[in-house]
DNA sequence: TTTATTATGTTATACTATAACAATAGAAAA
DNA sequence: TTTTCTATTGTTATAGTATAACATAATAAA
């Protein structure tokens, strides 16, 4: 995906990122970050690059395995440069708590169905998206145009329900699966 | 909840079932296996009942714990009917596999978010459905009505993406809790 | 610099779900 | 009926997901 952040569609691809982009993403990201106050730490910065890196919705386990493997050491006692070095361990609140705070800056979305985290792709103050994911090529589609907006509203007007978080995915198979 | 089961509108509370409902319910639930030819063994009878019975929705693990204390067996080598009896163990596949069951005849519904499970307000054919679980008093709302059928359809013909599984819940406030 | 706050590291554990195989019960066939 | 087959349930073990609680480190504020 090469569109211009600029872009607002209703439809998105939130995989296939180009280097490029998620230089830009990560860039933007400092940005929006530092005009907010907020602490975009080299953990959240690396944690969000892993998930605009990866062609697939990713598990909190599987960017646990990723950091370990980023995260070399040397072995006890040995100063030598040329040593073999081993990985270190890396617990699940460390990788947790980095995707609450992307999740909180909106710059990624909670897959509920299948337990993992895509980049947004629009990157903004919280909002709500439905998402098409399919099964057969892991591939999501991030939409928030008029359906999702409907619901919403028909829950608020109609029924009196005041929405606090929504949960909208919808799994399948995408139009070149097909 | 007294509605007849005839009546179809669009929202339905999935508790408050009183116990006659529940009567009704579960009659209701054998004479469609029956019809289908599926079995509706004692177990999982009873754990749709405990499903009907509750006031919320109820995790996996909830059902288990209300199966143990259903369950209770003399001590070993005692045959006195005054002995102590004690509980037995029940085993999560042993509810998994009924809610499996439960939810392929559209009797429960799966609410992904909160892994628990609510009954069906309207058991059928398997129907896509969105929910609205009040954050404060855990009712749910099930509802079937347009929105929900929109996304569906805007998903399938404007995207060309063909649905197999939906998850849609809202979570919230409902008009009672505000 | 000192203090306060925020973020990260670390250990332990809770919660949710399924794989794999054994035993049992019910239905169908002989 | 008896046997055979299939579906259901029991049982043990383990995988996968997520958080609590407290210690340490890094950053910001006083």
């Amino acid at each position: 995906m090469s569109t211009s952040l600029s872009v607002c569609n209703h439809l998105h691809d939130v995989q296939d990122f180009t280097p490029h982009d998620v230089t830009e993403r990560l860039r933007a990201a400092k940005e929006q970050c530092r005009l907010s106050g907020a602490r975009f730490t080299p953990l959240r910065q690396q944690i969000y690059q892993l998930v605009l890196e990866a062609n697939q919705p990713v598990g909190a386990y599987d960017l646990i395995t990723q950091l370990q493997q980023m995260r070399l050491v040397a072995p006890d006692g040995v100063d030598d440069a040329s040593a073999q070095k081993t990985t270190k361990n890396v617990a699940p609140p460390t990788v947790y708590r980095s995707l609450e705070f992307l999740l909180g800056e909106g710059l990624i979305h909670q897959l509920t169905s299948i337990n993992a985290y895509v980049p947004c792709c629009h990157p903004r103050a919280q909002h709500t998206a439905a998402f098409l994911i399919c099964a057969q090529c892991q591939r999501v589609q991030e939409c928030s145009s008029i359906p999702v907006q409907e619901m919403m509203s028909f829950a608020e007007k109609d029924v009196g329900f005041v929405v606090e978080r929504s949960v909208i995915e919808l799994s399948g198979r995408c139009q070149a699966c097909q």
